[in-house]
RNA sequence: GGGCGUUUAGCUCAGACUGGUAGAGCAGCUGGCUUACAACCAGCAGGUCAGAGGUUCGAGUCCUCUAGCGCCCA
C-alpha cells in the first residue's frame, strides 16, 4: 500500500473502468505467478479451459468470476496464485467448424504438406471439400481457434478475470501433446492401456467409438412388435412348439443368435435348450435361461441380435454366443452371404431373398420392410404396440447408438473402482453434495475406458503397426517410439529403424490413425498446466502446483473431467489431481429455464458486461453460491451497478475531506482516533472483516460480500452523516475532525480491500485515487491496530459484551449500532411529517436502559448534528421498563403530542 | 425404478449444523433535491414458511408421509 496525494478527477465515472484498468494490469503483470514463495505460500487453481470453437455464454462468465473471487482473495492473502487460462480446441466442435469454414476434409492417410496455402475459398457450398493430412488439418484447426482464443481473452479481460495470461495452453498445442502421449506410452507399459477388439459404442454419424461418460439416456417413442418363433421339431416330436418374442428392434432379426429368458420365468422353463428358428431367415436358435432377462418386459423372452443394445454384448459374452455383423458402421445393413460364415440357415436361397431387400437400408428403412415382410409370413403378431422407452445416444448424436465390433484402446478402470470411491471421500466438494454424483457415477461404471476415438483433431495415438510378409497390419506387433520422441504423429513421421518408403509396405509399418478422446488428453490439465515432468523441462513448476489446491467446475461435468482427472492422477502420481473442487451451478434464463442453444434463450455475456458494467455482473454472480442454479437476473446487476456507484461516491467524500486536510497541511496518525464513535465503527468494521476472512477461507464468497455490503451500507447511511459535521470543520487539526478524517480513511482503505476481490474495477479505479499500487495487489484487511486503527474487538461474542459500555471501553460497535437507530427514528418523524430531512428538531427525548444511553452520550454531538438537533433530552429506565429506546422527536412548530415515538 | 436437491413476501433468495416473536434486496406505495450520491435519500406496506401428520412447553428449523419443480444414475 503505497499512498500519495489524494487526486481525484473532475467527473469520476465508471464508464471505461473496464479498458482502462484491463491494460494497466497487463503492462505491469500484477497477476504473474512470481515463484517466490514455497509450496505452502502457493495457491494453484486448475482452471477449466473452455472449449474454444463455441462461443462463450454467461453461464461461463458466472462460473469463471467464481473462481476469480478465490484468486484475487488468495493473492491479497500473499499467496502466490498460479491462476493459468487453458484453451479446449482439441475434438469435434472444432473438427467440425475448420470443415465448413475452409472446405477442407481431413484424411489422415495423405501425407504432411509443409507450407501448405488453402486454395481460394470455395464459391459454391457444394463445390468438393479439399483432402488434407491430419497435420494440416491440425494446423487449420489451430489458426481459426486462435481467432477464437483471442477473443475469449479479450472478454475474461473484460470481465476482470486476474489471469496470468502467460501461463496459457491448448489442448492441442505441443505440450499437451507430449503430454498426452507420454502418459499414454507409460500406463501401456504398465499394462494399464490396451487394445481389444470388442463391439463397442458407435455414433453412426460421428463415425467414431464413444465412451461411457459420453453417453445420455433419451426417451423415444418405439413400438413393441410381438414375433413367432417356431420349434425347431426333433425326431421324436411329432408337432412343433412356438415362443413369442417381443422386440423394439425387428430389423435386427437376421442378426439373432439367441432367445433369452429368465431361469425362474416357469412360461419358458421347458423350452430351455431346445432350438426355435427365426422367421423369415430361418436361422436355428437356442432358447437359453440368463439373468438379465426381465420377465416383466413384453412377453418375457427376448431375442439376442449381435448387438442391439448393451444387454445384448451382456449375454452374448456370457452364454458365449455367435457373432452376426449386419450393422455397418454408417449404420446400413451391410451384404450378408447366407449359408456362410455364422449365417447358417435352413434355406439358403430364401433367406438370401429376404435380406436382400434390406442390403443398403437404414435402420429405419429396414425396419418397416422387415415389418411388412413378417407381416406377410404371419410372423408378425398383432399390431406393434406404441411404448416409450430410454435409448443411449452420444451427448452430442443426434441417431441412437450402435453397437459394433472394433479395435478400440482402453484405460483399465474397472479395476480401480474402490480406490477412485475412496479418492472421491478424500476431495473436499463444495458443496459436500456434489460428492454424491461422483460416487453414483463410480459405482455404476461398467466398462473400461475407451480412449481411442476415430477421430482427426485429437493427439494422435503415438503408435505404429508393423506389416507382415503380405503387407497386412499385425495389431498385435506395435512399434513403440521413446519418450524423448513425442510428440509424434505416427501418420506423418515413420518409428525409429524405419524409413517414409516402407510405409504401408510388406515388412514395412503403418502409423495408427486413432486418435486419443479429447477427455484423454484434458484429463490432464494439471499436469499440462504444471509443465508435468519436463514437457519444457520444468519439473521445478510442477512440484509447486500439484496437486493443484483447487478444481473450479461445472456440475454437468462431473463424470467426464473430474472424473477422468482423478484417475489419471491416481495412475500417474497416486494422488488426488486437486484438494478442493468447487462445484458452479447452471445459468437459468429470467424464467428460471436453463439455457440452452435449441431454447434459444442464451444470453451472450459482451453486451451484457458493457450494458452493466463488468462490477455489476460480478455482483450478479457473487449470488449464486457454489453449487446452486442461478437465474440471469437483470434486476440483481443493476443492484451491482449502485453498489459500485455507491463506493464511487462514498469514497469521492471521504478522499474530498482528506484532499482538504493535505491542503491545511494536517494529516494525523492512526493515534489521532479519539472518538468512540469512530472507534465503534472502525470495530463493527473489524467484526465484518473476521466474519469475511472465515467465509471466503470456506469459498462462501456469497456470504462473505453479503457481510461486507451490510456494513458498507451502513457506514454510508449512517456513520457518514454522524461524522460528516465534524469533518467539514474549518480546522481539520481538531482531535473530533482528525479522529473522523482517519477514521474515515481508515476504513475506506479496508472497505476498498474487502470489496477488490468482488467488484476489481471500481475499487482499483477509487484505491488510485490515492495510490501508486494497485488494491488487488495490498493484502487482505487484519484485525490488528497497524490495519485497523483500533484493537481488533474479535469474535462478536462475549467478549465485548462482557467489557460493555460500564467497563468504559468506548469503542464497542453499539455505540454506531445506538446511535444509528436513534438517527432513524428522527428520520421516521420527518418522513412522517413529510419534512425535508435538513428540517430542525426542536426536542428529542430519549428514554432508554443507563448503558444504552452512556453509548449515545458518548456520540451525543454527532447524533444532533446529523438530525439538526437543538435539544437533547436523555431518560433512564431501568431494564425491565418497557419499551427500551423509546425515542420522542418533536419537530419546529409541531404540538409534540402529534408525534409518534 | 433408485438417489440428491429444492418448495419461505408479487420476484430473487437468507434463515444450516445447534427449535425460542418471520428477514434482506428488487419491484410496489408514500414522501423528500439533504455541501458523496435524484443513476439519490428516507419511510411504509407485503408471508397459514407446498400439504398432512408426529416429537416438543414451543417447529420455517427435527422425524414420517404426500405433492410440485430441478438434477444425477439406471
Amino acid at each position: 500500500m503505497v499512498k500519495c496525494t489524494v487526486n481525484i478527477p473532475n467527473s469520476p465515472s465508471l464508464d471505461g473502468l473496464e479498458n482502462k484498468w484491463s491494460c494497466i494490469w497487463e503492462q505491469n503483470g500484477i497477476y504473474a505467478f512470481t515463484f517466490s514463495k514455497n509450496r505452502e505460500g502457493i495457491y494453484s487453481i486448475d482452471t477449466p479451459p473452455p472449449t474454444v470453437s463455441g462461443t462463450l455464454h454467461v453461464g461461463h462468465v458466472f462460473s469463471y468470476t467464481h473462481t476469480d473471487f478465490v484468486a484475487r482473495y488468495k493473492r491479497m492473502c500473499k499467496m502466490d496464485v498460479f491462476y493459468p487460462m487453458g484453451w479446449d480446441d482439441n475434438g469435434l466442435p472444432t473438427e467440425r467448424r475448420v470443415q465448413n469454414h475452409y472446405g477442407v476434409l481431413c484424411d489422415p492417410n495423405l501425407y504432411y504438406v509443409p507450407d501448405f496455402k488453402l486454395p481460394p475459398s470455395p464459391t459454391h457450398k457444394h463445390e468438393k471439400h479439399l483432402s488434407i493430412s491430419r497435420q494440416n488439418f491440425i494446423e487449420l484447426c489451430l489458426k481459426l481457434t486462435e481467432e477464437d482464443e483471442q477473443a475469449f481473452e479479450k472478454l475474461w479481460k473484460y470481465l476482470g478475470l486476474s489471469v496470468d495470461w502467460s501461463n496459457t495452453y491448448t489442448t492441442i498445442g505441443l505440450d499437451a501433446c507430449k503430454i498426452s502421449q507420454r502418459s499414454f506410452l507409460r500406463l501401456l507399459k504398465r499394462g494399464i492401456v490396451y487394445q481389444n477388439e470388442a463391439p463397442s459404442l458407435w455414433d453412426i454419424d460421428f463415425q467414431t467409438a464413444v465412451s461411457q461418460a459420453e453417453l445420455e439416456d433419451r426417451e423415444q417413442s418405439s413400438a413393441y412388435y410381438k414375433l413367432r418363433f417356431v420349434c425347431k421339431k426333433t425326431a421324436d416330436e411329432s408337432s412343433a412348439g412356438e415362443i413369442e418374442i417381443d422386440t423394439t428392434r425387428p430389423e435386427l432379426l437376421p442378426a439373432c443368435v439367441a432367445v433369452v429368458a429368465h431361469p425362474d420365468d416357469k412360461r419358458y422353463q421347458p423350452l430351455f435348450g431346445k432350438k426355435v428358428l427365426t422367421p423369415l431367415f430361418g436361422s436355428s436358435v437356442e432358447v437359453l435361461p440368463h439373468e438379465a432377462a426381465d420377465p416383466q418386459k413384453g412377453t418375457g423372452a427376448a431375442m439376442v441380435c449381435t448387438f442391439g443394445d448393451t444387454t445384448d454384448i451382456t449375454w452374448w459374452k456370457g452364454l458365449n454366443l455367435p457373432l452376426r455383423t449386419i450393422i455397418d458402421r454408417s449404420g446400413r445393413l451391410q451384404p450378408i452371404k447366407w449359408g456362410e460364415g455364422n449365417f447358417e440357415c435352413m434355406d439358403t436361397q430364401a433367406s438370401q431373398e429376404a435380406y436382400n431387400a434390406l442390403v443398403g437400408l437404414t435402420i429405419n428403412q429396414a425396419r418397416k420392410v422387415i415389418v411388412e415382410l413378417l407381416s406377410k409370413t404371419q410372423s408378425l403378431l398383432g399390431e406393434p404396440r406404441p411404448i416409450k422407452h430410454m435409448v443411449k445416444f452420444y451427448e452430442k448424436g443426434e441417431h441412437p447408438l450402435e453397437i459394433v465390433t472394433s479395435r478400440q484402446w482402453f484405460i483399465k478402470i474397472l479395476d480401480l473402482k474402490e480406490d477412485l470411491l475412496k479418492r472421491g471421500e478424500e476431495l473436499c466438494w463444495w458443496p459436500p453434495s456434489m460428492a454424491t454424483r461422483y460416487r453414483t457415477w463410480v459405482e455404476g461404471l461398467n466398462s473400461d475406458w475407451n480412449i481411442s476415438r476415430q477421430r482427426f483433431f485429437g493427439v494422435p495415438i503415438p503408435l505404429w503397426y508393423r506389416l507382415d510378409e503380405n503387407g497386412n497390419t499385425d495389431h498385435s506387433n506395435v512399434i513403440i517410439p521413446e519418450e524423448d520422441e513425442l510428440p509424434i504423429d505416427p501418420s506423418s513421421q515413420a518409428p525409429k529403424g524405419f524409413t517414409e518408403e516402407q510405409r504401408g509396405k510388406p515388412n514395412g509399418f503403418i502409423g495408427e490413425l486413432d486418435v486419443l478422446d479429447t477427455w484423454a488428453t484434458s484429463s490432464l490439465t494439471p499436469q499440462i498446466a504444471g509443465k508435468w515432468s519436463g514437457a519444457s523441462g520444468d519439473e521445478d513448476l510442477f512440484s509447486k502446483v500439484f496437486p493443484m489446491d483447487l478444481r473450479p467446475q461445472g456440475q454437468d461435468i462431473i463424470r467426464t473431467w473430474l472424473f477422468s482427472t482423478v484417475v489419471r492422477s491416481h495412475l500417474e502420481h497416486n494422488s488426488l489431481p486437486f484438494k478442493n473442487a468447487a462445484i458452479s451451478g447452471f445459468v437459468l434464463d429470467p424464467d428460471r429455464k436453463k439455457m440452452s442453444k435449441s431454447k434459444g434463450n442464451v444470453i451472450t455475456p459482451l453486451p451484457l458486461l458493457e450494458q452493466h458494467g463488468s462490477d455489476a455482473v460480478r455482483y450478479w454472480a457473487a449470488m449464486g453460491r457454489p453449487g446452486v442454479d442461478t437465474a440471469a437476473d437483470p434486476g440483481q446487476m443493476k443492484v451491482g451497478r449502485r453498489l459500485a456507484t455507491k463506493i464511487l461516491n462514498a469514497s469521492r467524500f471521504v478522499l474530498d475531506r482528506l484532499a482538504a486536510a493535505e491542503t491545511q497541511n494536517k494529516s494525523p496518525g492512526l493515534d489521532a482516533i479519539t472518538q468512540p464513535l469512530d472507534k465503534a465503527m472502525l470495530s463493527l468494521l473489524g467484526q465484518t472483516i473476521q466474519s469475511a476472512t472465515t467465509l471466503l477461507d470456506n469459498y462462501d464468497y456469497t456470504r462473505a460480500l453479503e457481510q461486507i455490503e451490510n456494513f458498507f451500507w451502513n457506514f454510508c447511511d449512517n456513520y457518514l452523516e454522524l461524522v460528516k459535521t465534524r469533518v467539514y470543520n474549518d480546522d481539520l487539526s481538531l482531535p473530533p475532525a482528525a479522529s473522523g478524517l482517519v477514521a474515515l480513511e481508515t476504513a475506506l482503505s479496508i472497505i476498498l480491500r474487502l470489496f477488490a476481490p468482488f467488484m476489481p474495477f471500481v475499487t482499483e479505479e477509487v484505491w488510485s485515487w490515492w495510490h501508486t499500487d494497485s488494491v488487488h495487489t495490498s493484502p487482505w484487511p487484519r484485525l490488528d491496530k497497524a490495519d485497523l486503527g483500533v484493537e481488533g474487538s474479535g469474535s462478536k461474542g462475549e467478549g465485548n459484551t462482557a467489557r460493555g459500555m460500564t467497563s468504559g471501553v468506548d469503542n464497542h460497535p453499539n455505540i454506531l449500532l445506538i446511535t444509528s437507530e436513534v438517527l432513524s427514528k428522527i428520520r421516521k418523524a420527518k418522513t412522517e411529517q413529510h419534512v425535508s430531512m435538513r428540517a430542525r428538531v426542536e426536542s428529542l427525548i430519549i428514554y432508554d436502559s443507563p448503558e444504552r444511553l452512556d453509548s449515545i452520550t458518548s456520540a451525543e454531538a454527532d447524533l444532533m448534528n446529523a438530525g439538526n438537533v437543538a435539544h437533547i433530552q436523555l431518560i433512564k429506565l431501568s431494564p425491565h421498563e418497557s419499551p427500551l429506546c423509546k425515542v420522542e422527536v418533536r419537530l419546529q412548530e409541531t404540538p409534540p403530542k402529534n408525534v409518534p415515538s
